[in-house]
DNA sequence: TCCATCACATGAAACGTTTCTTTTGGCTTT
DNA sequence: AAAGCCAAAAGAAACGTTTCATGTGATGGA
């Protein structure tokens, strides 16, 4: 247990007034008549004691711990962690705390985590899934139950049982397809997830189809997973080969910088032997020495709508059909990128 | 709330028995008696309705939420994600939930978060502190309460009042100087923490102390804030003098990087006209194009320990004279360094 | 003068568990 | 056959709040 076992009951006792009287005082502000004399009382009573609401018992009593969840991936990347702090300052302001938790890469454990959130007894959740239609039956099941659920996926799964935030990469893409064909490059690799179903929403096909389009450009895509040491690997079995791309398109900002070593790791150039373009925008991309080109997703934007469909949910409590919104994203040119040699 | 609902008493109900039958076979697995007949009904009643027991509840009663909760200064710091990765995998073996709150950057706010944190209910506190002066007389405070409390900070501020976990900066500090010496440097620049007191447990004065036992080696100190871009300021205004130091030790990786860039800016290449060690020993680190040397601390063993304090007194409860642990860290050569121009 | 009315305050139930104490009835012991 | 004992299970109190339903004593209208 906290501090020092200060219960209502004792400030009510201080303050010689019932510990009912006492608990409208201090939280019910609006709506609680009581005289200004017994007001002042209670509120030394309870700042001399030090007094702190158990939250167990309040949360017991009624039925909210004021705490919303957050699932995302990995904590480590860089991406999520700079959406949790924005997310969660969002909600602070309404008064919620933040409770995150991190599943790390594979879908039995994606699933357990989205399952044992739940029943945290937390007021509401917003997650980062994979692949909805992996999830489609546990968000059919929990939408059923009026549990306030929000997720942040890509487009393109159909249309989600709940509430939905989602990136639309064609934009993106479609703008750094353009550049690099403009800048002269014709041979593409597009590193993509792993495929967890069609986790990326189709970047990839997106990308081929766009590519597809320009005379004479062809574009490969390659697996790899989510973390830099992976894409390093792959990168660099890219890289050996004789026939070699020379613009590589990745699945994430972390990827990118593992392809960039990768790079280095056989002593090509970036810019000048490679163009390297990330997906995300993570603050660090601008601070690298060869600073990261990449399609940047408004995590500001995308949080406060998490967020506001969260607490929509959580208050207003309806039930009526989900809401999705779907955020543009957009292409943003640093020094990765260069004409090929 | 969550899930729909289902209370103990339903479980006992379905399984025609009282409500306290059914919650010693459900929890106190050990030292239960009941019969196996019963057992079953129990089990399996408690299965059909998915039956999930309420934490506030659960909280209340048995005073305890199992979560135990951890307070790092900037969890955009990969360094803190990191330990916080380690660290949570620990305590998840105990059984218990964790929480992760950030502070950040100015010392009114750690003090505010430390002191809301306690009142989280939470069964016990892991933070980093910036300086242990500065929590003093909460810190004894909350000795005196028995709360069981964990910090991790720098050593050299006396004799903490709670349980500490510290890494010992000199054999890695020694380490670099002599690394850099032997390179050829003679001029250094000491990047340090804005001093909130003496934050940086005397690394700057530790690594000025060794430098200057070495003839015609001078370093200067120079402060920063602890996130990339403020370094890559610094970094710029201390390179851009006609008078710049071939090397630059930073306060820790992230800013390290910052320095790396600033002197990109500058037209400058690392490790070639600069030589730059960071502090903490991020995997990132290793990842980056110009790889980065630095003075690593052991996360894992860091985070055992404080695992292992904090359970030890949410346990033992014993409130015996409060226990250190430092560490050592080691100076880890990579390709950001190289002799002088 | 009497009864509504009002402002202010209180008593007590309830939330879903855990845990301390008590009951039951079948079995051994004498 | 009565007393005692034990395993197995039930009763009920308690954790610290919030909230619903009451209670009070003054005020004012009739």
């Amino acid at each position: 247990m906290a501090a020092g076992k200060i219960r209502l009951k004792d400030v009510a006792e201080r303050a010689g007034v019932a510990v009912n009287t006492a608990s409208t005082i201090l939280n019910h502000r609006p709506n609680s008549w009581a005289s200004k004399k017994t007001e002042e009382r209670v509120f030394t009573a309870a700042k001399e004691l030090g007094y702190r609401p158990n939250r167990a018992a309040v949360a017991l009593r009624s039925g909210s711990f004021q705490t919303i969840g957050l699932l995302v991936a990995d904590l480590e990347n860089p991406y999520f962690t700079h959406f949790s702090r924005v997310f969660g300052n969002q909600i602070a302001a309404k008064g919620y705390d933040l409770v995150i938790e991190s599943w790390q890469t594979d879908l039995e454990q994606e699933k357990k985590s989205l399952e044992d959130f739940v029943h945290r007894n937390v007021d509401g959740i917003v997650a980062f899934v994979s692949n909805l239609d992996e999830h489609r039956e546990f968000l059919e099941h929990q939408a059923k139950l009026g549990f306030p659920f929000v997720v942040l996926t890509m487009p393109g799964a159909g249309k989600s049982p709940v509430d939905a935030v989602m990136p639309d990469f064609s934009t993106g893409l479609q703008g750094v397809a353009e550049r690099l064909y403009e800048l002269g490059h014709r041979s593409f690799t597009f590193l993509a997830a792993r495929s967890v179903g069609q986790r990326m929403g189709g970047r990839p096909s997106f990308f081929q189809k766009i590519i597809g389009e320009f005379d004479g450009a062809k574009v490969e895509v390659v697996e790899s997973g989510p973390q830099i040491e992976e894409a390093r690997e792959v990168g660099r079995r890219i890289l050996e080969r004789v026939e070699r791309p020379t613009a590589i398109v990745a699945l994430n900002d972390l990827t990118a910088i593992g392809v960039m070593r990768a790079a280095k790791d056989l002593g090509l150039g970036v810019p000048e032997d490679l163009s390297v373009v990330g997906i995300d925008g993570i603050p660090l991309g601008e601070q690298l020495s060869v600073s990261l080109s990449t399609i940047a997703q408004p995590h500001k934007e995308m949080a406060a709508k998490a967020a506001e469909f969260l607490i929509d949910r959580i208050e207003g409590g309806g039930s009526d059909l989900s809401k999705e919104a779907i955020f543009e994203t957009n292409f943003i040119e640093r020094e990765s990128i260069a004409p090929p040699a």
